[in-house]
DNA sequence: GGTTTTGTCGACATTAGTGTCTATTTCGAT
DNA sequence: ATCGAAATAGACACTAATGTCGACAAAACC
């Protein structure tokens, strides 16, 4: 049964409720009479555990930036055999919300836009990624023009990608997978083997996948 | 001279006032009383032109409306030679502002983030985009699978090139024309001829070329 | 069990916005 | 020149938000 009095909040409870509206239906959502109303808590004592909404704000953007860009760049550097296997193991990041959040991603480009304080962090942001991405493309032999153009063709894509998909998390998993390969063979001109594939999609089990 | 009594105020002076405040600043910066201030008007004589903050914001819609996917598609439709010079075509949407709003269309997508009821127009918008840039692709023999993936990374590609540039009108234009032959070989599979390419060049001369 | 810290809540003050009504001003057409 | 339609602006009523203060309640700490 739920609290209906006594302490339920804490910090992170608010921090929880302002980033899911944040993630739903961006910045101007996350206000704190709405919020308290959500939490069933009184709007005033949002002013215990913040010094005002501006301090919850901050919280949404170390939150943004200690998991996106760290993570990012973490699997350019991952060891693979082939540079398509190189893009098969960013991919995951794609697909794995624990490892880079596409909506919180989405939710403060559009927050910049409303709020351009925030656009040099943006902009870092996008720099370091290119060129994380510029320099594996790079391991891999293609020379530095070439390697940029690709770096920056598959993150564009991406931004592209979760500015149009969004909140629907009712894309079929499947057909996304297969068309996977095709997208790197484009990024790379290279083709994606049945082994390294076969991988991918071994780390990335469908939900009702071979049940039965 | 401004005038700073009598008649300034058209319902077209507060909807170009109404779209230089989305694409700036997104919707939220669209309220009547700061687009009054910026007009020089007071706040209540909007009334006399709109029934309400809505019937501007509806304004709004039909403008991005009535634009963006309809020049698109014309140039989907264009005459070329070839796949490469067929994108070049297209890319001409992303240079030219009268014929594609980088801008409007990056503030209907933060838009409807936050307004979900504007979310249907925008995935027509999408689908029939990417279904004008399959049908372009397989007029030039790439067959379907292909072809729509193709489509789809070169317009996930421009999407995610408004979201990261936005309003920056600074990146300089030279470089940016330079990149496009990459993009196209990369999103084709086809090397751009140099005449095609200069054809393209030609019609896209910088402020300051060959001048002295 | 008493004290202290922390969290909660209602009352109050303030700000920024929307929309209505009414009187007045301005411009253009006769 | 004047008449009427269109545009303007001030006064008013309302709503949704932020932030402060003081009283009170619940845990935690001894």
């Amino acid at each position: 049964m739920e609290k209906t009095s006594g302490w339920r909040g804490t910090r992170e409870v608010w921090i929880e409720a302002a980033y899911q509206a944040l993630i739903e239906h961006g910045i101007e959502a996350v206000k704190v009479m709405p919020l308290a109303d959500r939490l069933g808590l009184s709007r005033t004592s949002f002013y215990g555990h913040f010094s005002d909404r501006k301090d919850l704000l901050d919280a949404l953007i170390t939150q943004w930036q200690s998991k996106n860009t760290g993570n990012l760049i973490k699997r350019t550097e991952d060891y693979a055999e082939t540079i398509t296997e190189a893009l098969l193991n960013l991919f995951d990041l794609w697909l794995l919300p624990e490892l880079f959040d596409s909506r919180l991603e989405f939710a403060m480009r559009n927050w910049a836009h409303a709020d351009t304080s925030l656009t040099p962090m943006l902009e870092e942001a996008d720099r370091v990624r290119i060129e994380a991405f510029t320099a594996m493309f790079e391991r891999f032999g293609y020379e530095h023009a070439s390697a940029g153009v690709r770096a920056n063709t598959m993150y564009l894509t991406q931004i592209g990608y979760i500015s149009i998909v969004k909140d629907r998390p009712n894309e079929p998993l499947g057909p996304r997978l297969q068309r996977m390969p095709h997208y790197i063979e484009i990024f790379t001109g290279k083709t994606v083997s049945k082994a390294e594939f076969a991988r991918f999609l071994a780390r990335h089990p469908l939900p009702s996948a071979q049940s039965a």
